[in-house]
DNA sequence: TCAATGTAGGACCTAAACAGTCGGATTTGC
DNA sequence: GCAAATCCGACTGTTTAGGTCCTACATTGA
């Protein structure tokens, strides 16, 4: 279906958030009742893109995460990567390579044009032009009306 | 993962192939011979793409497929949309409106930008292009030299 | 020192989608 | 009439996404 996973998804609104408060630090808890999102579920992808080295984090009471360098420099190619694994267009191309067979398997390479230019534009997306247009996170929120409880179950259904 | 499903590559395999025939058709045998392709599996992604609209069927012996346009307008974004259903970049937005909730889920906007990019690469790529650079089917196909047993295996295994 | 709060990480479960198979009906050319 | 082809629906197995649960470890504040 072409689309990026609710993990994705989710690590790129996180993302979107600690750039907000950047260079603040916000725990998973926080950003889970932010908008609604499972905790559990949240925390893995925080930890993933830890190991991918895009935030860092900080243990303890008053621990939370924390982008690891500035948000221009994080792309959502690089949150996407990480979360998701690699990306290939079609099953024909690996990251190292072409699938052996079809020598003429004829498509690969105007598909590798498509392939590379989706790439390119996910690229060009840093986190700051994701927060951009975005209200700073302080005071008053505009979710802060809805209860929690009912986010999480438009969650369920249409996320 | 954000990557096309097999069907949509078959799919964009047998319309290349039907380009490179056109005005004339093949059937559904001939396609999955030459390609080593799962022959019910592309049966019924014909049959997808005769419901879209972008082939004619005829039927009885010595039928098959044939392009019911001409290839400069048929995109391969018209091929997966057809396939693989509508594309959603995020779960947030669907064909005709937004997910209700999170009226600042905040990423929506940057990443629409980014998924009309991505439409707009595979709606650039008509069925001409995607057949531009290569080898008219007839006579000395660069595939014949593989047994269609072993291309069979190679499929199932790295397609 | 102890409790609260946080991250870290593995095991596990469920539902949905993908990929493919099978069987049968219909149409057409010889 | 027979063979070759499209057509159509139902069915199955496998993978993966999405989410839950449990435990261990680190830090802070009282």
């Amino acid at each position: 279906m072409l689309k990026l996973t609710k993990k994705a998804d989710y690590g790129l609104i996180a993302m979107r958030h600690l750039t907000t408060v950047y260079p603040r630090s916000a725990s998973a808890k926080d950003i889970s009742d932010h908008y609604g999102l499972p905790a559990p579920v949240l925390a893995k992808i925080l930890q993933t893109l830890v190991r991918g080295g895009f935030l860092a984090s900080e243990h303890g009471a008053n621990g939370g995460y924390r982008l690891s360098r500035g948000p221009e420099l994080i792309t959502a190619f690089d949150i996407v990567r990480t979360i998701d694994g690699p990306i290939f267009l079609t099953s024909c191309f690996t990251e190292n390579g072409d699938c052996e067979h079809h020598k003429k398997c004829s498509i690969r390479d105007p598909l590798r044009r498509i392939h590379e230019g989706i790439i390119s534009l996910l690229n060009k997306m840093t986190m700051s032009e994701l927060a951009a247009d975005a209200d700073p996170v302080s005071g008053n929120s505009p979710i802060g009306m809805v209860s929690s409880a009912n986010l999480t179950i438009l969650n369920r259904q249409q996320l």
